[in-house]
DNA sequence: TCCATAATAGGAACACGTTTCACTTCTTCG
DNA sequence: CGAAGAAGTGAAACGTGTTCCTATTATGGA
């Protein structure tokens, strides 16, 4: 239990479990990717890794521990490329509105990805906390840094800043993975949730 | 599957049927209220509203419809109950604050209960559409009121910000019910939004 | 190298949401 | 009233997440 659902650190164990955890999570966002939460059945994650249901278990303790996981690993690559990323916005809105554009862009073009893991993290209870908070900070990382390009510490304020909006794109993006509204009416809501927050 | 899942519409049909669907719904608000959302089990449901599982889901056509319908009777009482409560705040900005006080703490008094009604609305797609957004108008008209008492129209700003504050909200309570943050965070999340956004 | 231990395979079994179906009871309307 | 159709009953059955168990295989230290 302890260092088999950590995400973002450095797993211990050998070579061979890396590389078991390595092929459950590529079968899971395979598995997102085709038909969303529902397809990500976990014989079928198990059976596309090439390990036994009991193993899948073993490493992930649950349907929602494995996609919050998996949405941790993306998360990561996504953070991780828009570090190297310029921003062109002029203004810290308008460079916060650039980094959440991308980073839905990237989202919707796999919406039965996106409608996978944003289930599971919205399903997710405290059992999952490691993961869900490791989530969180990329995400309030990556506002704060499109707030403030180059500064390395952020005041209270400018974290609080970038709780709420992380809460409005998390809520869009509910509301987008149900069918309740499009994609440019989630857009639309981040913009002004973000306009209304950075209107100095 | 018309008229038998609309909210807080007057229901047509016998009145056996309207309180075949009062005792459903009856059954499911305490079953929710002792053992959250796990303990709203369908067979559970039906036994103790005395009704067949086939006529639950008659009624209602999946758990989720069930918990959703369940929350917006619960809504339209909080709604009322508001409705004829003076605020006493100064500013919008305590009004609103004080109204999401007076609703969280409805809500945090029943744990379970919130944890059931929250888990079905983030769970939901877009079948329950009808039933989902009868609840965001209450979220809404509740926000805007309290900014502007008295008022009956709001302009496009003051439904935008309700909005965000009712994501904020739906975020905070997320946390909350998933046992990532405790009910002091949740109201300060809550508040640290709504002041950020009606500061003028 | 060999043994103790942990990890994995393979598969049965269970829980609960959901579907289905044959039968019975109620409602409505001519 | 009496028949046709709608609504309800009761129970079986299915799908998928989860648990459990035994036999087999890999690993790491003496």
């Amino acid at each position: 239990m302890s260092t088999a659902h950590s995400l973002a650190t450095e797993e211990l164990g050998s070579t061979a479990q890396r590389e078991r955890r390595k092929r459950i999570l590529d079968a899971t966002i395979d598995l997102a990717s085709q038909g969303g939460f529902d397809a990500v059945q976990m014989r079928a994650v198990a059976d596309q890794a090439e390990v036994a249901l009991g193993t899948l278990y073993r490493y992930f303790p649950s349907k929602i521990h494995l996609l919050v996981s998996a949405l941790g690993r993306e998360f990561e690559k996504t953070e991780t490329a828009l570090r190297e990323r310029q921003l062109t916005g002029q203004t810290p809105a308008e460079r916060v509105i650039e980094v959440l554009k991308l980073t839905s862009r990237g989202l919707q073009g796999d919406p039965h990805l996106t409608e996978a893991l944003t289930r599971a993290f919205m399903f997710a209870d405290s059992s999952v906390q490691t993961e869900i908070n490791q989530v969180g900070m990329f995400m309030t990382s990556m506002v704060t840094r499109a707030m403030h390009p180059g500064r390395t510490e952020f005041d209270d304020q400018d974290v609080a800043i970038a709780r709420v909006i992380g809460d409005v794109w998390l809520s869009a993006l509910m509301g987008w993975v149900t069918g309740r509204s499009t994609a440019a009416e989630t857009g639309q809501q981040i913009e002004v949730a973000v306009r209304l927050l950075l209107r100095d």
